[in-house]
Order: structure tokens, then C-alpha cells, then sequence
DNA sequence: CATTCATAAGTAATCGATTACATATGAATG
DNA sequence: CATTCATATGTAATCGATTACTTATGAATG
């Protein structure tokens, strides 16, 4: 990294002009048999790492080999798959990826913005802030390569990759129901996510085929935090007549209830069942091992990824909806079925 | 990002040339009051972001705001404490930073030090792939800026943040010696990582403290991942005379530990007690919540990044090395004390 | 009043790649 | 044998910033 090889010391050393070292390195135009093979020679034998700052400030937009990455909250594994999935179809094609967490932060997502404009990527996959996302949706109404994941965009149309949240949550509402539960109490992350929303109307679906009347005192929506999934599960059992079962909407409010309800000394499923949207690798290692919504999150990324690809390659084509399924991991944490 | 606004068109629309913009943009050199008021004006109206792509390209070493960021395992929740502390450092400055998962995977590590480089950035933090981690090795011998994290380097001298693994590992040991456990299993990561050894030199130190004769059969190393942490287990629960207590030496053993311990019906801290290396900001929801040795992570990542802004300052000067505080967060899953 | 100097701002080269354009060669074509 | 064309390679402009260098101005200095 001192003094970096450039393309002009490998023509140099290969006896050609930069414009043939290019041409091997693209693998454009025309290039004999012994140009390439000197040029190659040169290049393994200088150690030649082309500059793809260098590549990314001269080439046209949807070359540049970069894909930003702005994701909502990396301590939430969850979007660690997501990550990982992105990249892993990226590098498929020499594509690089450059990660941000802009923890749920409205202010970290602008600098975040900020800065990947100012790195010339190609397209943007995002998570965004939530529906009414300004920032983004300026871009998709610039034409701007976008795709968001796992949540949509309001009023505008854009690639997305999401799950069934619907059907997701009402697969969980209904394996509670199933066990005997009755009264159940559901925690969603911000209602300003439409994902939120739709793990509600997966719930009230449930509740209603069942003939389970809807208890408003039941639904609470936070902000996807921590904290605030400890706040709501506080609530929940501070009723008079608290709930039987709790619906987690995501990861950190799962967690966040789990703290709760051991700080309670209540054992799970006996005094209160808990299902949680999002599996995680370690949720055998809960105690009781925990019953999930899995969403699949690496397969997320890599279809976003793929989805990106399609969007550079035909600019103009209709954006087009992913949705991915989720799928119930029964575990422990819910009880066993008495009905049978 | 369509298309961006460029210094030019700044210029233009101030009515100065593209110097005089630069030069307000880094405050640099002799500016009028009034050419600035015109350059900050005319930027402000067009949304001017300077590409950090062409800054990159131009300026020298040490001054291109972008450090790297390669980091062993991001599913480890420690780790990505450290990408949030660097990122919060490197922002006071007005640096950007590039994280880079490798996966404990060595081809990968390659990988994205060939982007890296290729992107041009001022220094490189990184946890090495083990000890004699030649990649790292050899930037660091080229004079490259690096600060390792976490896992120091074998012979060579290089700035480097790590915790006091031994006193760490000291502690818990002694934590569950007081506790009247005697037989206790050592699982640790790679043995190629010094911190996996550090953490072997606490555990030894404690046992021979308290003359309690060492069993190598209850000392076992492993590759630091989920995998290889559920065979350690597994392998000394089914000993004829298995251990009273694990401990377990990094976040991903740990939890790979329970879900053996919890899959076996073993009850915690009663039939099989156990402490981790690492603490989680969930330890709480774990049943029972888990004692652990915390690592401040966000503050190693801080204090790499500010380490690594010195070393730009003074290239020259004697590597220094940071240690940090662990702390043994005692909760539950080790048993109450007996003795008193 | 000539000289010096701090202030101010512009011109053009530069970073390391890609690419539009020009040029050269030899085989194939009519 | 003149023309065309596929092949092969090089020259120079370019991307968007920074910076070395030049030039200009007016105040201060001796």
C-alpha cells in the first residue's frame, strides 16, 4: 500500500501502453495472444491491484462495481444476514459492498446518504428509516437504482424483497391460539413501518377466525428498541388481567421481553407464552428454547442483490416485489398442545 | 446521484474558479470574506457533496478520510460493538470507515485487504486472522498505519487495543472456585489466537491459586465458532466425571454451550454451571441471565480508531499498546455462594 | 518612492484508471 | 491491385477533486 503499482508500471514493465493493460484487465477490444500474456506476466509479477478509485471516478454510472448498503440496525442479527446475503451475491460479480448502520437514526441515515453519494455507487439497497422516508424516496423518484428490504416504501413504487409478515404473524398468532391461548398480547416496533403494521393484521386475522374478540388494550406499537420492548412487556404484565401469551415483533423486542419475564421469576410457557418475529442461530441456547417467526435473512440480501443487478441492467422495467416466506420454528417457549 | 453536482458547477454559479472553491471547502489558503460567502452560498443551493471518490484519488496518504475496518466475525455480537465504537471516532473527524467482515475465512481476508487497498485508505484496523496473520504481517512491515484489535500479532511490533484476557479469565475462574466448583472445562477459540492463550494463562493461574491440580482433559480449544463450541461440550458432558462448571471463552462458544446444556435437560447453574468469555447486551434474557466477562467493545473500537489517528500524526513513533478493563458481570449462571 | 509582504484568486498539472479516436497491418474481396 | 475489414495497439482526453505555481493588489516599511 506504500507506493502503489499503477496501471502505467505495469505497461511498463510489459513493454505496452496502459491502454493495452486496460484492455486485458476489462477484457475489451481487441488483445493478441502475446499482449495478454506479457501483460499478465507483468501484473502477477508486480503484485497489480488496480484502483478502483481511480476506476470508480472515470467510469459511468452501473459500472462502478459498488453497492451501498444502509441498513437499519446492525446489533439486530437479523440484518447481520441480511449483510451477509448481500454481499455474498455481490462478490458473485466482482461487486463490492459498502455497509452502513444507521441505527434508526434519522440524522446517521442522511450522513450515511452523504456519504455513499459521495462514493459513487451504483445502487443503493436499503432498509428504509420508514415509509415516509424522504431521503429515499427522492432518490427513487430520481431514477436512482434502489432496492429497499424488509420494509416498503409508501406512495412510490420500488424493487422491495420482504416476507409474508401477514402470514407470518397470523402462522404465530394462531400456534398460541392452538395451545389454548386466548389473550395475547402483541408488541410491535414502529407503526410507521408497514412491516409493524402487517404483523398486526396477521394477528388480528388470527384472532378473528378464531372468534377472539380484539382487545385494543392488547396491541402495542414502540420504536423497535430495547427499551421500549421492555417498557411494553412491562406494561402487559402489569394489567389487572394480563395477557397469557406475548407476540414479539422483532429480535430486540423478543430479547428485551425475555429479560422481563425471567426478572419476574415467570416461567415460560407456564405463566406467559412467547413467540417472536425473527429466529435467531442461538435460539436453542433460550431457555426454554424459543418458538419463531424465521425470516429468511441471508436469502433476503441475496435476492436484493440480484434484484440490483436486474435494475442497472433494465433501467426502465416495472420495479417488481419480492416476498419471501417466513416460516414457524416450533420450539418450547409456547407450551405444548393439551387440545389433543 | 443522478447527476452530480461537481466543484465545477459550484464555481461557476459563485463566479470563482474552482480553486477558490476548494479552498473554502477545506479551509485551506487566503479566501475573501465575500468569495467565501458566494462559494457557501452557491454550495448550499445546489446541494454540493464533494466526491470523496476524487479527493481519494488526488490527495496524498494520511489525508484521504477513509479508514478500513476488517473485522473476524460479525455474527459476533462483540464484534460489532468494535465497527460501532471505530465508527463513532472516526466520525469526529470527519472520517469515513469501511467495514469488512471476513468470517474467520482466510481467502475472504484477502479479499477485501486487495479492496481495501484498492480503495485507497489512510490505515487499516483490523482483529488478525491468528498470530502469524502474514497478510497483516507484511503491511505492517511495509509501514503501513494498523491497529489491531482484539488479537495481537506475533513478532512484530504494532499498535494494538486488546483487554486484559488473562485477569479476565482470572476472575471468572475464581468466580466459580469461590462457588465451591473444582473441575472446570476450558473451551476456548483458535489456539492461533494469543487471546485464546491469554484466557488459558487466567484460567491456569486461578486454579493453581486455589491448588487445584490441573486437568489437561478439561482444557480444550476450537475454531471459535457455533459448531466447534457445541462438540467442546458435548465432549466433556460425556465424560465419565464431567465438569461441575464451563467456562466458556468467547460469545458464540457460550451460547453454542447452552443450547447442548439446555438440549440435555441439564439444569444451570445446578447440574452444570457456566461463565463466558464476552457479555451480551441480552446476558439478561439468557435463564438463567448469564455471568460473563464483559469486554467494552465500543470503547476498544474507540480507542483503536483514536490510536490509529495518532499513528497518522506521527508515523514514526514506538507502537503502543492500549489494555483495556474487563469486567466479571456476576448474575446467575454460575450458583449462589455456598461458603458463607 | 521603491521594495517587501500578506492577502487573494486564478491556471494548469496531477492522481490512476477508462475510452474516444487515430493509426497500422495483413488477409480477403471483387 | 485497389478497397474493405477484422485485428491490434497507441495517443490523448477525461472523471472531480487538490495543489504547485503564477499573478495581482494594496498596505507597510525603510
Amino acid at each position: 500500500m506504500k507506493d502503489s503499482i499503477t496501471i502505467q508500471d505495469v505497461a511498463k514493465r510489459a513493454g505496452v501502453s496502459s491502454t493495452t493493460v486496460s484492455r486485458v484487465l476489462n477484457n475489451s477490444g481487441y488483445i493478441s495472444r502475446n499482449a495478454r500474456n506479457k501483460v499478465e506476466k507483468a501484473m502477477k509479477e508486480l503484485e497489480y491491484n488496480p484502483s478502483r478509485v481511480a476506476r470508480r471516478l472515470r467510469v459511468a454510472d452501473g459500472d462502478r462495481k459498488l453497492f451501498g448498503l444502509l441498513i437499519a440496525d446492525i446489533q439486530n442479527p437479523f440484518y447481520v444476514d441480511v449483510v451477509r446475503g448481500v454481499e455474498e451475491m455481490a462478490f458473485t460479480r466482482d461487486y463490492a459492498v459498502y455497509p452502513c448502520n444507521f441505527a434508526q437514526d434519522r440524522n446517521r441515515e442522511k450522513m450515511y446518504l452523504d456519504i455513499l453519494q459521495s462514493e459513487a455507487i451504483d445502487g443503493l439497497i436499503v432498509t428504509p428509516y420508514h415509509e415516509e422516508d424522504e431521503l429515499v424516496i427522492s432518490l427513487v423518484r430520481e431514477g436512482f437504482p434502489i432496492v429497499c428490504v424488509d420494509r416498503n416504501l409508501g406512495n412510490v413504487d420500488v424493487d422491495v424483497v420482504v416476507v409474508d409478515n401477514e402470514a407470518g404473524s397470523y402462522k404465530a398468532i394462531k400456534h398460541l391460539i392452538q395451545l389454548g391461548h386466548q389473550r395475547i398480547g402483541f408488541l410491535g416496533g414502529l407503526y410507521s413501518i408497514p412491516t409493524s403494521r402487517h404483523r398486526k393484521d396477521g394477528y388480528l386475522r388470527a384472532l378473528e377466525e378464531h372468534d377472539i374478540p380484539i382487545d385494543e388494550s392488547l396491541i402495542e406499537f414502540g420504536d423497535s428498541k430495547y427499551e421500549s420492548g421492555k417498557q411494553m412487556v412491562q406494561k402487559f404484565l402489569d394489567m389487572d388481567e394480563p395477557p397469557t401469551a406475548l407476540f414479539t415483533g422483532n429480535n430486540v423486542i423478543t430479547l428485551a421481553g425475555l429479560e422481563v419475564i425471567h426478572s419476574r421469576g415467570l416461567i415460560i410457557p407456564d405463566d406467559i407464552a412467547i413467540v417472536g418475529f425473527d429466529d435467531m442461530y442461538w435460539s436453542n441456547s433460550l431457555n426454554p428454547p424459543l418458538t419463531a417467526v424465521a425470516q429468511p435473512g441471508y436469502e433476503i440480501g441475496r435476492q436484493a442483490a440480484r434484484m440490483l443487478f436486474e435494475r442497472l441492467n433494465e433501467p426502465n422495467k416495472p420495479p417488481r416485489k419480492i416476498v419471501l416466506k417466513t416460516e414457524l420454528m416450533i420450539r418450547k417457549s409456547c407450551g405444548s398442545d393439551v387440545s389433543k
